[in-house]
DNA sequence: TGAAAATATGTAAGCGCTTACATTTCTCTC
DNA sequence: GAGAGAAATGTAAGCGCTTACATATTTTCA
């Protein structure tokens, strides 16, 4: 009836196979592997024994059917190649695993359409429960999720204004302490190179905290100096230039982030421009990159790894029936180093 | 009679369900989905417009214990936070999505027994093929994954000798290229700070052809300092600081990875050497993080992203009954920059 | 010591889909 | 316009597991 069975795909032992040869039923072997505790230890050992014997293993797709759950979850990021979703994913994998869930991903590439794709593919595969970066996305898809019963963990941005469960930081408030702090230096006239805004709520706040700093301090917010770019060193690098062409160049550049920062560093020096002397750059996310350019980046450490692992541990409580769990905020903290100065005077 | 179902999950939309609001059988539903060829426009019509009403997606677990597929395919890397294995498994999870398969990841943390764990893992979760990393591991994994008949494909390694599928470069070769351009600048006082090679074929390799250069230009492979230490930029220091120790130190120091060798090269500077003049080093990978130092990294270019874009090629087509590729040999490059000049005379 | 309670195991009904095979409905061709 | 062949659709048998419920066995304690 199945090609594959006859041709290509080997014919594997199932429970049935292993009730067999165990002298037990079909149920009691099940429960030997899903809840051992409930089955006699001298069954048990026999159960275990012929599952080795057999080489068994479970067929995924009959225990998912069966089970009505998979076992896995699924986490949408906009790159892997973002060394602060890399480790963050890390993370948050190795602490799935010892949940026994295992980590199905998938990458936007910052683009919502694709992201939209990405969570109907992830659902579709079979995904007990999705972490997502940001709010910021059509209802509609949040509304496909609540009505197949896949819980949503979105993570990277603190927003009590959003009731779903989340976990992140306040992007807002990060900024404003390290604006805050450029200000306080003396710098009057700032420039900030972010990422694209658009459907990017952690842009959007970064760059609101830098605003609320400037209020702050009694300068127009709407002088701000800004530039969008996609991430990259080289779209970084490009950004400063043109800050720096301006008629009067700020003597700081807030960056949206490290890898903005470093291009705009990069390109700083090739200017001619002593940092932080000259002009200062600060960052945000704390990446190994930050401590290896020279001098070392000023930026904003975010606590990555532990922001996947809670994510991970509030995710598998969602997913075993816990109730929706009310959104963290962890901490971020201002890490000075090399590129921030008070301006020449 | 399952709990679930009547109370935390929905009660979501079947095929049969679609077939009865379209009016024909639930044969004819799956053909629409699976091979729309096959039916008729005005009948596939009916049927998609139901189930577009229903807002019907297949239920997983049942579509992949009646095909015996998953559409998914697993992929076994050491790290997501090495940049080199990030930049990779973006351009495979990409590529997948292009063939409409889904990847399943895990990390190894560089451990052979989580590994073979992970392996058991994703095989259990349904995984239609592996990518694994180097050939390097306990031929009962092999026999295992033959017995479940689930294709495997090695990545990042080249070696004809071996008859399995694989896609990777000639890391031997690669590094005696770069090895001879040290040797030919007249150094012959060589380190080399290498990843741990116990269980790590690439790094072996990587070892043996700087030994292949120093027996080509006529000088003792047994006489190269040669330190191993797990990966990380702060390891990578520390073992500068020992080789510059030595009574004799190096004149020059070649790394196993950009990572190590970034390492040894913010150690040098605190050393108060100035690189090349006083030590050249050289990395391996060509990562962001070579270009962002100063001097930048000379390094071997790896071709990441095509590897990994090629790696889902292979084995989509190995998944849908294609015979086992070739083992198939990429090109690096070298990459001369700014930490490699000839000794001080 | 015997009935009730607790524990261990078995029975069998699905879970929702794919697909081999059977049947029906067209489309040709002579 | 009849018969052969092709195309479209239907029928129904599983795929291999989990689990509600039934049954058998052991323990507990009055």
């Amino acid at each position: 009836m199945n090609r594959r069975l006859s041709d290509t795909a080997p014919n594997l032992p199932t429970l049935a196979d292993v009730a067999r040869v165990a002298g037990v039923s079909t149920a009691t072997v099940s429960r030997c592997l899903n809840s051992p505790a409930q089955v006699q230890t001298a069954t048990r050992d026999r159960v275990l024994s012929a599952v080795a014997s057999l080489g068994y293993s479970p067929n995924f797709g009959a225990r998912a059917l069966a089970a009505r759950r998979t076992g896995t979850i699924g986490a949408i990021i906009p790159t892997m190649e973002n060394a602060i979703f890399a480790r963050a994913i890390q993370a948050f994998q190795e602490e799935l695993h010892l949940s026994g869930q295992t980590l199905l991903v998938a990458s936007s590439s910052y683009s919502p359409d694709i992201e939209a794709d990405q969570i109907r593919t992830l659902v579709a595969r079979g995904a007990d429960a999705l972490l997502l970066i940001g709010h910021d996305r059509d209802p509609g898809i949040y509304a496909f999720l609540a009505q197949r019963g896949v819980p949503v963990l979105v993570s990277w941005a603190f927003d009590p204004a959003q009731a779903r469960p989340s976990i992140g930081f306040d992007n807002r408030r990060a900024m404003a302490g390290l604006a805050d702090e450029v200000l306080r230096l003396g710098h009057r006239h700032i420039g900030m190179i972010s990422a694209v805004a658009m459907g990017n709520d952690r842009a959007r706040d970064r760059i609101a905290g830098v605003r609320d700093a400037l209020r702050d301090h009694g300068v127009d917010p709407a002088a701000l100096e800004l530039i969008e770019t996609p991430y990259s060193i080289a779209n970084g690098a490009e950004a400063m230039a043109r800050l720096m062409a301006l008629p009067t160049p700020p003597t700081a550049v807030i960056c949206g982030n490290d890898v903005l920062a470093v291009g705009a560093l990069q390109m700083a020096r090739q200017l001619g421009l002593t940092v932080p002397q000259d002009v200062s750059i600060t960052g945000f996310d704390d990446i190994e990159i930050a401590t290896v350019v020279d001098p070392a980046l000023t930026t904003v450490h975010v606590p990555h790894r532990e922001m996947g692992r809670a994510a991970a541990q509030l995710l598998v409580d969602m997913v075993g029936g816990g109730a929706a769990p009310a959104p963290v905020c962890l901490e971020t903290e201002l890490c000075f180093r090399g590129t921030l100065a008070a301006p020449r005077t």
